[in-house]
DNA sequence: TAATATGCGGAGGTATCCTCCGTTTTCAAG
DNA sequence: CTTGAAAACGGAGGATACCTCCGCATATTA
């Protein structure tokens, strides 16, 4: 009942794991990046010169290690989303932000599971990088509503599953641009349906 | 050099083989329906009573066992667009084709990867249902631009793709839902492009 | 029925995943 | 500085999967 303090949630690391969990985030981001999305654990252990029972004490799932890696990445998709509704009127910084998205992706080549755990749970999934991309679009996607330039009558992170489908299952080396070309038939639809939805109104 | 007759391409194969190959295949659309698409081979043989050896020996690879498993089902979407593009005008026959892709989608849930192969490839892909669900495709969109009603200024597949996309990466149980409105937001994103485009040009 | 082409089966080598637990290191209280 | 417990390490090892290889069995044909 005392209980003075309970380990606070997230407890000072020691030293030596801080250091080993950067190394092996360093290790998975070489490994991955050389033999794709599907590189073996043991493999980054032995990359980072540690233990593969290390490597599953600070990562428990192959996921986790991934979300770490790209951790950082999405930081930027995220700081882009407000900088960008400051900065343009809804419409178009939605827009531009799922552009991003597609340079994103860029990064992420290969590692559809990965995606699809960032993309994919409205469940209870661990990360919290998705939670954080879910709002940062659905900020814009509000905004862009609120104009009444656009409706937005499904999930919008389908819009974001419609772009990685695009990005993912493309082997061409021009699937960007394929991409890009697909954020925009998608704000046309959207837009399109919303002025639908105005001419029966009346 | 005598050459007599060389192996005809497809010779008749000895009964025993053909019903384990049957066999086979019944064994993989079960296994993989209830393991999802990691289902391990080893496992589907089990399943068929047969050795692991038969199976490998039928189909060397796991993309050639999943095509073999879907092969059927992807006969009903290509005469599926042969009838369509007969009763309807082209864009409807189009939309409806797509909302038909949706339903084929469901039967591959979580087959990812083996969506990657069939949707994936401009590639020497080993299957020829991969080229067979691409001209279907080219005909209905080729017969749908043509009326001058919708543009498709990006790949046929993208469409796929997106489409897709909103399948797989959905967990959620309304996915379908979901896919289906993309549909329609697809083609009408299409027809705003060609609308301004006629726009622009006067 | 005999010969042979074809198909069968599964042992086994390699690789991955993940757990478990004895050993080592850190860190801070005394 | 000493010391001891909490934290972290490391890697052996069991389970499972992939795929190959080749001796054995069976179907087919003459």
């Amino acid at each position: 009942m005392t209980d003075v303090e309970g380990p606070s949630p997230t407890r000072k690391l020691r030293a030596d794991g801080e250091r080993n969990r950067l190394r092996l985030i360093k290790a998975a981001k070489r490994v991955f990046a050389e033999k794709g999305a599907s590189a073996s654990l043991d493999q980054i252990a032995r990359d980072a010169e540690l233990g593969i029972g290390t490597l599953y004490r600070h990562f428990p799932t192959r996921d986790a290690l991934v979300e770490a890696v790209y951790r950082q990445e999405t930081e930027a998709l995220l700081s882009g989303a407000a900088q960008l509704s400051r900065e343009l009127e809804p419409v178009s910084a939605l827009r531009e932000w799922l552009r991003i998205f597609v340079e994103y992706l860029a990064s992420k080549q290969g590692m559809s599971e990965a995606l699809k755990t960032l993309i994919g749970g409205t469940e209870t999934l661990y990360g919290e990088s998705s939670a954080k991309v879910r709002g940062a679009l659905d900020t814009l996607v509000t905004a862009a509503v609120e104009t009444g330039e656009i409706r937005m009558h499904m999930e919008p992170l389908d819009l974001l599953r419609a772009i990685a489908g695009v990005a993912n299952l493309s082997p061409a080396q021009n699937w960007k641009r394929s991409a890009v070309l697909m954020v925009d038939v998608l704000l046309d639809g959207l837009r399109t349906e919303a002025r639908r939805a105005d001419l029966e109104r009346s």
